[in-house]
DNA sequence: AGTCGATTCGAACCATGGTTCGAATCTCGA
DNA sequence: TCGAGATTCGAACCATGGTTCGAATCGACT
């Protein structure tokens, strides 16, 4: 649909501006998280264009109109799921960025805290790779997130480097080749599957770190 | 959009029925195949469900209604794309298994030539990560073919495993790891950009095959 | 009980964009 | 030069799906 709408999608659904009463905010802040998980969950499942406001809607026990009392825009739901997921790859990269110990096994902290993020049915938060779908406002904020957390992987590998324990070597095109790998099995990767969760955290973090050895 | 017009789409253009004479068919298939770099071109530049017929149709110099003549519908248009684009890479997987030398080198030609499928600005063979976009029985085709690829680079990875050269791993994951790399660059390679695509080649093809090394 | 606002939903609304129509134009063999 | 068919295009057509409307329902407080 790509609709342009001339001026800029809602930022926030009708029911945020309610004065409401402590227990009542609570009820509306918990249906929004619970919403927000259904999305992620239909977007993950059929993709961004392909999820129809409808589906979602269903899928979170609702009407579709109800669905913007509480978000204002289909863009917004998208933006929501990535800032949240990316929230916690950011708090994991970082975490390991502080962390004592070799940088092997620290970077294999966060490929496994990605991997399980990203696949993990309870959470869709693999909504983070469709950032194209986003209007550009709302995508530069995404982007600008997303680039810190790249940011901190990349100073992982180039930490390695620096202390001798990974080879010389392009740390952006590194850091790069290990996110597209760990980004793309969200195309492929279903619950249910042949691999268990486990050993696919575990073959790629053997597979892409060790591709840094000297 | 997702038309699903409860019949399948249309699989030729109406241009493909008429009886020509040498001269005019060959301009025919000329005009068809220059349509076919201009479409993959803006799938590449603004993704499938981004890309209008009408953009399509002004990046091959002619009306939108004009295109139908050649394609009977976008989808076509996105399979012919994908089934081109994977026959190059399926060629190029095959030479490698055939041929003889080590298979780390062998690897490394088959990396350089998908990513130079891929990315090269002549000709937008990226437009096959976009699997899902296509109709259930395209889909199944181009699914098809892809997998004889995924299949080919697999085995090489295996055959490297079998003569000791490669490290004992999971070669299903490990290819799909290298695939996930090497796809996942559609979405952030522009070129004319800070990394030239030979750098790119050689810094992928390093970091992948050095991760099977025992 | 009664009232006000928060919440919900079925039924439109309407821009988008793939596709079709019908007529104009061009090409080529006779 | 002429006519039949190949090619082209502007102008609709119309299903899709995000979004809005207006009214009905629910919940909490007096």
């Amino acid at each position: 649909m790509v609709r342009i709408s001339n001026g800029r999608s809602k930022t926030t659904g009708d029911g945020a501006a309610r004065a409401r009463g402590p227990r009542a905010d609570r009820r509306f802040r918990a249906r929004q998280r619970d919403i927000l998980r259904a999305a992620a969950a239909v977007f993950r499942e059929k993709g961004f264009e392909a999820a129809g406001m409808r589906d979602i809607a269903l899928a979170a026990g609702l009407s579709a109109a109800n669905l913007y009392y509480y978000y204002g825009s289909k863009d917004e739901l998208l933006f929501s799921c990535q800032d949240l997921a990316l929230d916690r790859l950011l708090g994991a990269a970082r975490a390991a960025g502080k962390a004592a110990g070799p940088v092997a096994e620290r970077l294999r902290q966060v490929i496994d805290v990605q991997l399980r993020c990203m696949l993990e049915e309870l959470e869709g938060g693999a909504a983070h790779l469709a950032v194209d779908a986003l209007p550009a406002p709302l995508r530069a904020r995404v982007v600008r997130k997303r680039d810190r957390y790249e940011r901190a992987l990349r100073a992982l590998v180039r930490e390695g480097v620096r202390a001798g324990e990974f080879a010389p070597c392009d740390p952006t095109l590194v850091t790069r080749a290990m996110l597209g790998a760990l980004n793309w099995t969200a195309q492929w990767y279903r619950a249910g599957g042949p691999t268990p969760l486990d050993a696919l955290c575990a073959g790629f973090a053997d597979y892409l770190v060790r591709g840094l050895r000297p």
